[in-house]
DNA sequence: ATATTACCTACGATAATACTAGGTAAATCC
DNA sequence: GGATTTACCTAGTATTATCGTAGGTAATAT
């Protein structure tokens, strides 16, 4: 598994905001309902898109979340990026503290290599607007 | 990550067992101090190995394992497969008790299975002969 | 002022991973 | 046949990440 709750939960909720009124904040009580997801859970989510710049976010009454591009200017892979923190496949392609200690002298490396390189191709190849043509 | 040490261990050891002379047996003691993994760690991984079917185990005195076919009917995809379990990206493209309840309805799901459908081609395309040429 | 919202810190439950401990069974060598 | 060498088996543990909870503070609208 190289995609956790965590990164699946940051998708659906773009692609739930994708769906409202562009302009409009919703919510995070409204989404949570929406799509099922722990509230409190949630927010921690919600914080970390807010804070990337992914989300514009406002508190008080009629504040929630809404989304600050089109669709189109969000690839999966930035979104899986930020909330998983790496989409690397093995730690062999890890760089730092998690690091192959082997790295250099591997067999696997350049497959390792090559298939985190045509993940986030394929990532990066597909954009929020995607997934909602696809219905 | 997807693939864990478990999986990279397997794949080490197959590895250095088609490097050495196609028929002799390697004990398990050789194979883990040349590749530094536990040894004790590593005698699951050889009984998976062995009960699937991949090498041959011969108990006692100059017993061991080996490769009972050449390198290239080896696919890293069904060493990985067999030792990881699954090589699902996401929850979402895996059946059984583990699967999303959204599968039906989830707008991301075409590309979940895209993606594994992509992962799948590119490890069954790849055997240990491959990394071997690959030094 | 109150209600509603986002934001913050910290904790806890569960599960998987990586590894250890200590034995039994089979094969070889003397 | 006994000792050694090897694979095989069952069970346990330490660590870590994931997923989620609890309880508060700060900002905004009515």
């Amino acid at each position: 598994m190289i995609v956790s709750t965590k990164g699946r939960y940051a998708l659906r909720v773009m692609v739930c905001l994708a769906q409202k009124d562009p302009g409009a904040y919703i919510p995070l009580k409204e989404i949570a309902e929406a799509e099922h997801i722990s509230q409190k859970y949630l927010e921690s989510i919600m914080t970390t898109l807010s804070k990337a710049g992914f989300v514009d976010a406002v508190h008080g009454k009629g504040g929630g979340y809404r989304l600050n591009r089109t669709p189109d200017g969000y690839t999966i892979g930035s979104i899986l990026k930020l909330t998983e923190g790496s989409l690397a496949v093995a730690s062999c392609s890890v760089t730092g503290p998690a690091a192959c200690s082997r790295t250099t002298c591997c067999e696997a490396k350049p497959m390792w290599d090559k298939l985190d390189a045509m993940i986030d191709g394929f990532f990066e190849g597909i954009t929020l607007a995607d997934l909602l043509k696809k219905e």
